[in-house]
DNA sequence: CGGCCGATCAGCT
DNA sequence: GCTGATCGGCCGA
């Protein structure tokens, strides 16, 4: 676990599409009672503007809920969903223009056990390693991501960061593509192939694989 | 102010 | 594979 130097501002000021392929690879870190928990993110999804109408700022919807889309590039976005789960994005392009790139699966990297003591008892140890961060709802679970980082500033914050463990992209045949998870209702938009994902990992969500 | 429904997940069939 | 959970945001009246 060698220190790896900190996502900048300039890492997420790209458009959607292209973050999301960057963030692959790189450590999701989490400061939680001052232990560090982290993961390698697997997984994600670009959501890339006011065009895109599975994007919860589609056709310029702008809402207490959302405004974290319309800040600066390296802004946490995270929302309530379902009436259950957190999920947690990473606000890119320029300021006051809403895309963001949601982090969908996470390979653990340290801080396992902390993980664990956020799932019932019943699940704690019964759960395998994979699946701990195995989807957007499960991986805020467990790095205990909630409401309270919405509009922090992951390129500042002393609770939760990006480290750049890699400066190149993966290459372009690691990564899986595949239409977005979840946006059925997103017209044309919904089956645009703008999902990503480490074919090399096993953490990937939903055990979908589709598409190339 | 009421009703609908979601960038999901777990548990059951 | 299906479905209920669960609740806050959003929209229409």
């Amino acid at each position: 676990m060698s220190a790896s130097p900190r996502c900048d501002r300039a890492f997420f000021a790209t458009d959607a599409e292209r973050l999301a392929r960057r963030l692959l690879g790189q450590r999701l870190v989490r400061l939680v009672d001052g232990e560090r928990v982290s993961g390698i993110i697997v997984e994600t999804e670009a959501y890339l503007g006011v065009h895109d109408l599975a994007s919860h700022a589609a056709r310029g919807r702008r809402t207490p809920r959302n405004e974290a889309m319309y800040g600066d590039a390296g802004t946490a976005y995270v929302y309530f969903t379902y009436g259950v789960h957190h999920c947690f994005n990473l606000v890119c392009g320029e300021r006051g223009e809403p895309a963001a790139v949601l982090v969908r699966a996470l390979d653990v990297d340290a801080g396992e056990s902390a993980m664990r003591r956020m799932l019932p008892e019943a699940r704690r140890d019964s759960t395998p390693t994979r699946d701990l961060c195995r989807g957007p709802g499960r991986l805020c679970r467990v790095l205990a991501i909630d409401r309270t980082l919405n509009f922090v500033d992951m390129t500042s914050s002393d609770v939760a960061w990006i480290e750049q463990v890699r400066t190149r992209v993966l290459s372009r045949g690691r990564i899986g593509v595949s239409a977005r998870i979840g946006v059925d209702y997103a017209k044309e938009w919904r089956m645009k192939p703008l999902r990503f994902f480490d074919r090399a990992s096993d953490a990937v969500s939903g055990s979908r694989r589709l598409n190339s």
